[in-house]
DNA sequence: TTACAATAGTATGCGTCATACAGTATACTA
DNA sequence: TAGTATACTGTATGACGCATACTATTGTAA
């Protein structure tokens, strides 16, 4: 019991790959900053590290998917996020593609409660 | 558009990180083999490359997760994998936090076809 | 003035996945 | 009988995202 849940975090990490960056254009249909993304994020069951969150923004905005620009008008100065056409082209491809996903998982996982006898 | 096709591999293959996972365990209540596991999954819309499949078995092994035993006895020799007792424990964790995930990335992702005017 | 929260950032290491191989044994075909 | 395709398992390598553990700055409250 003990060692699954050593592995379990581990492999819940992998589980949890990719879904970051889908959650996180989510939120950028309006521009948002860093920090509200996690915090944001986190009242959604989302946990992102910061660690993680801000060389994604990067990434993705180096990849061409989000723009950024800062706003030094505020109290702090913080760097918004906001999604490109590119991005949100990707997220639209990126939400289409993960229904699939859950949905072949779902055929895959067993049906509990329906204990078929058939072995087609 | 074609960058996002691009990027987009790339998303969809760390969206499917950890699926992998998932999906082998669920077929191995009974036990399997290898290519048995590659044909079964691709017929179910699990796409799964060998040479990711055999060093997974191999590592789920490893961790405990997985028996396997030598069918010598076939035509040609197969090694057939199992659940472990600490396997399944952790194929139905996975299952639950799976689940979580699932709905955890439907409340971020955003409501298509109801467009609310609300901002809470 | 001290301490904490807000805010952004970097460096490193691990782990899994895809790709590209190698290798063997059986079945099929000519 | 030779030759090719298919079934079947395996390894090596490289790419890349994520968690962890940091650094750094600036407001704000005590």
């Amino acid at each position: 019991m003990k060692d699954a849940n050593e592995y379990l975090d581990k492999l819940l990490q992998e589980l949890r790959r990719g879904t970051i960056t889908i959650s996180v254009l989510s939120q950028l249909s309006e521009p948002q900053y860093g920090y509200w993304l996690v915090t944001m994020l986190e009242e959604k069951g989302i946990h992102v590290e910061p660690g993680t969150l801000y060389p994604l923004l990067r990434r993705l905005e180096k990849q061409g998917l989000l723009e950024s620009k800062w706003d030094t008008e505020e109290a702090r100065p913080r760097k918004y996020y906001l999604l490109s056409e590119t991005g949100k082209e990707v997220y639209k491809l990126l939400i289409v593609e993960w229904q699939q996903i859950v949905e072949s998982m779902s055929n895959v996982i067993d049906i509990k409660g329906g204990k078929m006898d058939g072995d087609d």
